[in-house]
DNA sequence: CTGAAAGCGCTTACAG
DNA sequence: CTGAAAGCGCTTACAG
């Protein structure tokens, strides 16, 4: 049992509010030294620390933030917790984590449960465009930073990686390659990164081709922002009479689903198809083949919200801006410029075997 | 701002006691079922919960759990994490994360910090095989578990893989393949995930070639749990007279970073040189080669430390045994039969294009 | 069946 | 310079 700081005022033969004065360095403080240099030793030897929850209680203030994370088993988010854990801990913050699966029951649980537990602030990385429930913090008040997803239009309290930009680098990249047919493998369009990216593929290529393009007739295919739904949009892109040469996918996730529905139809990467991700996942650059992709600075994303929170919290100073994280294309191995193609060859060969 | 009991009460013209003896479904209650209904309805128009920091301070119970490890941007850890959250949500306690990056000074600001916030219990993912703040811990009767790894001796209060029949299992699939220059990259041997895979390697290298083994010569590299370690210690593998055919990692990162080394110096994995990891990270499957490892029930072991730490603190119930979570064999594509090693040939050869 | 009170461990405005 | 008191929002043993 750790001592309290009743106790230790009685061994200190003072009165508590003494004692606690003592302990805060109350600036205002004026006691005498003997008496403060007796009350610390005290402290000291005793291994006093105050109890964080009565604290609380009375100061109405936890120094804790909620987070809400989709999936932290999802390395993406993974970074970006730790960023976000290691600014709050610089100001002797902590975090309770939950995890959502985008599930709006878990959200609201988890909304709650955090509510309760008398957080400072949350720290959201699960806002669909039209969000009720984040419609209704804002309207209570209650702190709050969207990281990497936010709500429709864009506010102040939104970190989140450069989308727009980002899928535009990607998609110019193919058409630098001489690629014409570019398909995207869309993610949730409920979902800021899902509904920005898609937009960005859709303009970049209607400005390019301002003639002919068609968004009807796009190469675009709602897959998900995990491997199988980036896996069954593929097959469906394959199926194609005549299928795409580059594929935008909205995620790495979906990028490693989309090259093993490739590999497994016999094609090459990026001999046959090329094929560009999203985030720059932990491993992307371990996968079979190196995926070039658009590298969002994942765990300074969370960095940054925690301070903008923390700005509100602590220091009352509210965002003017959403801030928008630079993201920059890596080009590794999985994009090479387009294949010849050779009117009637079939567009379901083999590969060659190299040897 | 949130209603309070006591603003309730006042609404409802019952004393607070009363009102939370209702809100408790306290089974000894005997409420009038006018009264208690008046209550209940206006707790719920008013949407009234229960402030826990209060309820903290007075039942001296969190429901919170601290929970230590290194890093949480390592996708091993964490998938453990999200075991622990699910298992933990389930009966309404959360989670405060810590990462300590393997440093003492971190890790003792991290336990102070989450005792002073009156945590329930800890799950500690930092245990070294002597560790003075864990038996600090033990002393004081803090409740806590050990996951994935454990202090010298094994406590009941462990969760952790079967480190040493998943070692075995590798160091015998590499035999059976017909290797018998087989190397460790091991790693930090203060921690017993390293120390347990070595003494594998060296018991299982040594039971099978009684005669000739000398532990002294043995293949045997001290890496890291990470991949620049891997990396390093291969590339002084590569560079001895004559190197291994087969390399077990401690872990699939190190895995990783021996594959690097390896296809770097002009060699291939599997045909020149086999590795096998352990773990069985998110992206092992993903990996160029496949990787071979062993796998460990990442999540499971979080949900069953947690279960533990429940059973203790809520329940009162303390471990009996230690738990050792199954582990089981992956062969995937990094592992091959042992090259036929011709006489004099060099060893550092250029792999021969295939075409 | 329900009320009145104490108290968890702090912080802080009020006195003197 | 330091003490005495109130009170944060609950829970729970004690009365009646």
């Amino acid at each position: 049992m750790p001592i309290t700081l009743k106790q230790l005022s009685l061994l200190a033969g003072a009165h508590p509010s003494t004692v606690a004065r003592v302990l805060h360095a109350d600036p205002r403080q004026r006691v005498s030294a003997e008496l403060r240099e007796r009350i610390l030793q005290l402290a000291r030897e005793h291994d006093y620390r105050p109890n964080s929850v009565a604290r609380s209680l009375r100061t109405k203030r936890t120094a804790v933030f909620g987070v809400l994370i989709p999936d932290i088993a999802n390395p993406f988010f993974a970074s970006v917790l730790r960023g976000m854990e290691d600014a709050a801990a610089e100001r002797n913050y902590s975090i309770i984590l939950t995890n959502t699966d985008d599930q709006p029951a878990r959200e609201a649980h988890g909304l709650a449960m955090l509510r309760d537990r008398q957080v400072d602030g949350l720290l959201l990385a699960t806002a669909r465009l039209h969000d009720s429930a984040i419609e209704q913090l804002a309207r209570e008040q209650t702190p709050f930073v969207m990281v990497n997803r936010h709500t429709e239009p864009i506010t102040p309290n939104a970190v989140v990686p450069d989308d727009y930009a980002g899928a535009v680098a990607a998609i110019e990249h193919l058409l630098e390659l001489g690629h014409r047919r570019i398909a995207h493998i869309a993610g949730a369009d409920d979902a800021s990164t899902g509904y920005l990216r898609r937009q960005a593929y859709l303009d970049t290529l209607r400005s390019h081709n301002a003639d002919t393009f068609d968004d009807q007739a796009a190469l675009l295919v709602r897959g998900s922002f995990r491997e199988a739904g980036g896996y069954t949009a593929m097959r469906t892109l394959l199926e194609l009479p005549d299928p795409p040469t580059a594929v935008f996918a909205v995620n790495d996730l979906a990028a490693l689903g989309a090259i093993h529905a490739i590999i497994e139809a016999g094609l090459r990467v990026p001999e046959d198809i090329s094929v560009v991700g999203f985030n720059d996942l932990f491993h992307a650059s371990h996968m079979a083949p190196n995926l070039t992709t658009v590298q969002v600075p994942h765990r300074a994303m969370g960095v940054r919200a925690v301070e903008r929170l923390l700005d509100m919290v602590v220091d009352g100073v509210m965002p003017e801006s959403p801030l928008l994280m630079p993201v920059t294309l890596i080009v590794r191995q999985s994009t090479a410029p387009a294949p010849q193609r050779q009117p009637g060859a079939s567009t379901h060969r083999r590969a060659t075997p190299a040897s």
